[in-house]
RNA sequence: GGAGAAAUCGCCUAGCUGGUCGAGGGCGCAUGAUUGGAAAUCAUGUAAACGUGAAAGCGUUUCGAGGGUUCGAAUCCCUCUUUCUCCGCCA
């Protein structure tokens, strides 16, 4: 969300940036919302005016009522009932036009940074940089699924049947390598200076409206029956929803903040054959990464976010690369986006395993959420990206460290967290 | 879940028989005086958002949130949220 101001002395600039992520449909918002801001600070001119004559007029009948002049009181009286009559049917106007700009605003995408590419859609997002070789062994990877059930380590017929396709029973060696994951996951954030956070799982409708627009929390969140609660889809709704409306001190500055929490997704939309198993699915686990900072350092927290992405997944023995959102596919809030890829010895592509964002001041000023500097209060700017969220990554880390016997290697770093483990052996 | 009390400007607090209350006091903070320098003392200032203006300023809105009564609401009424105390229940 940009600042109306900024639209208002530069719409060239806005359009352009409109142009640039292939959303020309907007570009008569832009000047839709001027020419509504125009109306809006005239409506707010004119009924300023008659409140202040009411407020003013108002003052008179409490002297008169003082000084016991009934009569004059009454006159008075009347008097203010017309402003009132009058300032009625204006000020009417007033909350119309703010709600209509509003609604504008949270359609004009931000503006992007200099550094993005431009394209339409995903495919035209640009690699940067690899990690690691991506090996393709000398031996068959079988889809993960069945490499997870030669350790008996999942049960998704089971799943079904209690709770419906998108659900999964983790289990045995899987079941813990997935808590070991997080768990290490948790630690590493640690050690790299940020907070550990549980936040909660469930929200008020009130926050979900703040933090997602209308179309993602019908196709992303699950409501409470009888109760005012959404499950969260990232621990990102709950970990941001904290800082709305609030003031954070200057000096307090960066917060560095990781969450841990399950996530829920409705996921509405059909998938194919590579969103089957545990890629895509209602409910997983994700270690988040959030920040909170001044606005000149978000560039170089940007930097430091994904870096640490792509440290950890190297540390587990998993080739990635980091992908760069191109303009088209960079959603409307955010300044700049990079993908962190993992490895697919399968597939033999990379696929998703993350998502680093800057969000400069947008998603600050979308929910009020103020640094209270020496010089005066400004927005801050809020970044988030993902540590890990397993079982996806559960994908990643199985075809990455098989070995041809069937068994999987165990990373060193992991290993404390599976019970000093260097391998895992399967059933068969 | 039940009963009661409460939510005010960074913090503490006054106001709550409706008008002179955007709001008094203390702390904190800022500037100045005093001092060799500091402490102490004294003086002055000290919320946010929006509009308007070159600026000083002026205007509007905001006393947990939303709605209502009224010419006028921090103050009265309703709903919600949160906190505290007591009771109940429970990992």
């Amino acid at each position: 969300m940009l600042d109306i101001k900024f639209v208002r002395s530069n719409p060239e600039a806005v359009k352009e940036n409109i142009k640039k992520k292939f959303q020309d449909e907007k570009l008569p918002l832009v000047d839709k919302v001027i020419e509504l801001d125009a109306q809006y600070r005239e409506a707010k001119a004119n009924g300023d005016t008659l409140r202040a004559k009411r407020n003013s007029v108002s003052k008179q009948i409490g002297a008169l009522m003082a000084q016991g002049k009934k009569d004059e009181a009454e006159q008075v009286k009347k008097e203010v009932a017309e402003i009132a009559g009058e300032l009625e049917r204006l000020s009417a106007l007033e909350p119309e036009l703010e709600a209509k700009i509003r609604e504008i605003m949270l359609v004009i995408p931000n503006i992007i940074d200099p550094s993005v590419p431009i394209g339409k859609d995903d495919s035209e997002n640009v690699e940067i940089e690899k990690f690691g070789e991506p090996v393709v062994p000398d031996f068959e990877i079988p889809y993960h699924v069945d490499i997870m059930e030669s350790f008996n380590g999942i049960d998704l017929d089971s799943a079904r049947k209690t709770s419906g396709n998108g659900f999964y029973y983790l289990c045995g060696d899987i079941a813990r390598l997935h808590s070991s994951i997080l768990s290490y996951a948790r630690d590493f954030m640690i050690d790299r200076g940020f907070t550990y956070y549980v936040p909660p799982f469930m929200i008020r409708s009130s926050v979900v409206t703040g933090v997602m627009s209308f179309a993602e929390m019908e196709n992303m969140m699950y409501k409470i029956e009888g109760e005012d609660l959404y499950l969260i889809g990232t621990s990102e709704h709950s970990m941001i929803g904290k800082f709305i409306d609030s003031f954070t001190d200057e000096d307090k500055l960066p917060l560095t903040l990781t969450s841990y929490s399950p996530c829920f997704r409705k996921e509405v939309g059909a998938h194919g054959i590579e969103e089957r198993g545990v890629y895509r699915i209602h409910q997983f686990e994700k270690q988040e990464m959030v920040v909170v900072c001044k606005p000149e350092d978000s560039p170089m927290w940007f930097d430091r976010l994904w870096k640490n992405s792509v440290d950890f997944f190297r540390s587990l023995n998993i080739p990635v690369r980091t992908l760069e959102c191109c303009s088209g596919d960079l959603a409307d809030l955010k300044v700049k986006s990079l993908d962190v890829e993992a490895w697919s010895p399968r597939q033999k592509k990379y696929f998703e395993v993350g998502s680093c964002s800057n969000l400069g001041d947008a998603q600050a000023r979308r929910l009020n959420i103020k640094i209270r500097g020496k010089d005066g209060n400004y927005l801050a700017h809020t970044l988030n990206n993902t540590v890990v969220a397993p079982p996806r990554m559960l994908i990643a880390f199985l075809e990455n460290n098989l070995q041809k016997d069937g068994s999987v290697r165990i990373p060193e770093p992991l290993r404390p967290y599976m019970g000093g483990k260097e391998v895992i052996k399967t059933n068969r």
